[in-house]
RNA sequence: GGCGGCAUAGCCAAGCGGUAAGGCAGAGGUCUGCAAAACCUUUAUUCACCAGUUCAAAUCUGGUUGCCGCCUCCA
């Protein structure tokens, strides 16, 4: 079976057909670096991540792009308040943004190119575009002919026409036309700026990513990502810069992930109703942050709050605790042969794993793949208990990672062992259970909750976890 | 004005023509020295509303209401 995605530019499911059998080429727009992201930018990032990933579990292999926007107004604007350089901005957020994606467990892209580096090559697209007719300078700005690229709006649904309709007043005079968007920007005092064959000046910010997919992936790629806010302009013109000069379609899919809301609002830096990752991650573990962007779908907007993120957690625990249940049963080692019940579980896993398949591979329906996750656990907490055999409890163990691997989540360490100071009063605690001397057994276990460690009594033995 | 999305239990959320997944929270029970964990039972005759199509609709069509987004930098 393969794998079927929304495609944005057709309004449709359809499936996955790779150019080069068995890869995948992606290139999904990443930050502006000027500042910390937030929350809303992280569930962008973590639905491409886990995309990725599962592209990866399902045998491809995945060429991920996603870029740093490390020149623009935003940044400028930075460094003059701070009295430093915009490559210096550029170089801390892009140090922050690693600490942040990687506190979130999101996998590194395989380049994270920027958009200074291809200023040469910026340049020459640029150049094919205005010697082709897409393309016009006015005094050292350069233009993009919308009018002239005829499928403009193509993905966005829009037509030109009634684009201008609505456009706001503030239209450049020196443009042909409203529409046209700008490609190449004239240095205006105080600005960085590179030379090129229109004067001093620095790009525009919809070509870098057209240069830089087409320069690292090629001039068709199969996927091309990013939030619901870059349809359109960003995506659309991209479209219309790639394909003007390529004369080749440019991304054969199209993903968007929808929203995530404050009170039902978007949230985002101009309104300043955002969370920074940051902040978020000091309070929650980056699964659970994983757990709650990942449990509704990616193309539905989700509404941020706190006690969601509580909600998500709780639901983390659950899983958690059957896997600690199955590692206990593996530490006690019955090493018996399976059954004929228990070999029936053991096929049954098998089948978990087929239905986690089916809905993943159906447009990467994440909240659906949690709840196999779910049903699994519930048949494993039921069927397989202290005394079952050792190989069950670890097949079963196997496949709860296995599934939570494409979602960021399940990965953690098995418990590790106790320190031998631990060990004996858990030893102390059992012998004054023993004696019925339930006061001390209670206070030793109390102690241990304190250091961070739950006992439960089971009726093969004490079992412990870390809090 | 143009384009688009959403409305499912107390909360979150999947399902998108075959008779309401899953999680959180709550209630009762089993187990336990007490706990914890786990399990069992329970919580939507019903999917914003009104028509229609169909043997069959939360799912399709038309309309109504409400909310949100893009058209301007934004993930």
């Amino acid at each position: 079976m393969a794998i079927k995605l929304y495609n944005t530019l057709t309004r449709k499911k359809e499936e996955f057909k790779p150019i080069t059998p068995g890869e995948v080429k992606m290139y999904v727009c990443g930050p502006t670096v000027y500042n910390f992201f937030h929350i809303g930018n992280a569930r962008t990032f973590l639905v491409f991540d886990t995309i990725r990933r599962y592209f990866e579990y399902r045998g491809y292999k995945v060429q991920f792009i996603q870029n740093f926007t490390d020149i623009d107004d935003k940044l400028i604007k930075k460094a003059n308040e701070e009295g430093i350089t915009v490559p210096e901005v550029a170089e801390r957020y892009i140090k922050e943004y690693y600490t942040d994606a990687d506190a979130l467990n999101l996998k590194r892209a395989t380049v994270n190119p920027r958009a200074t580096e291809y200023v040469e090559k910026i340049i020459d697209f640029i150049k094919d575009l205005e010697d082709k007719g897409y393309a016009y300078a006015v005094n050292g700005d350069v233009y993009y002919r919308t009018k002239k690229f005829t499928e403009y709006g193509k993905l966005s649904k829009q037509s030109l026409d009634d684009l201008e309709a609505g456009a706001r007043i503030d239209v450049d005079e020196r443009k042909e036309d409203p529409m046209d968007f700008v490609l190449w920007k004239a240095q205006k005092p105080g600005e960085p700026g590179w030379e090129s064959p229109w004067g001093v000046g620095r790009p525009g910010w919809h070509i870098e990513c057209s240069v830089m997919a087409c320069s690292l992936l090629g001039e068709t790629i199969d996927i091309h990502g990013g939030g619901a806010d870059l349809v359109f302009p960003h995506h659309e013109n991209e479209i219309a810069q790639s394909e003007a000069r390529n004369g080749k379609p440019f991304a054969h899919y199209w993903m968007h992930s929808a929203y995530l809301n404050v009170n039902n609002q978007k949230m985002s830096k101009s309104l300043n109703n955002f969370f920074t990752a940051r902040e978020i991650l000091e309070k929650y573990d980056a699964e659970v942050v994983r757990m709650f962007m990942l449990s509704g779908h990616y193309r539905n907007p989700i509404n941020f709050s706190l006690d969601l993120l509580d909600q998500a957690s709780s639901a983390l625990e659950r899983l958690y605790n059957a896997m600690s249940n199955l590692e206990h049963i593996i530490e006690s080692g019955n090493e018996r042969e399976l059954n004929t019940e228990e070999i029936e579980m053991s096929n049954k896993l098998d089948s978990y794993k087929a239905k986690y398949i089916e809905v993943m591979d159906d447009d990467f329906n994440t909240a659906d793949a949690i709840s196999v996750i779910f049903d699994l656990v519930r048949d494993i907490n039921t069927n397989i208990k202290e005394g079952s055999p050792k190989t069950l409890a670890v097949k079963a163990l196997a496949l709860i990672k296995e599934l939570g691997a494409p979602l960021g989540i399940l990965q953690k360490e098995s418990r590790g062992a106790l320190e031998e100071e631990i060990e004996k009063l858990i030893e102390e605690r059992q012998q004054a259970r023993k004696n019925k001397n339930f006061a001390l057994a209670d206070k030793i276990r109390d102690d241990l909750k304190e250091r961070g460690i739950v006992l439960e009594d089971t009726p093969q033995g004490v079992r412990w976890k870390r809090v």
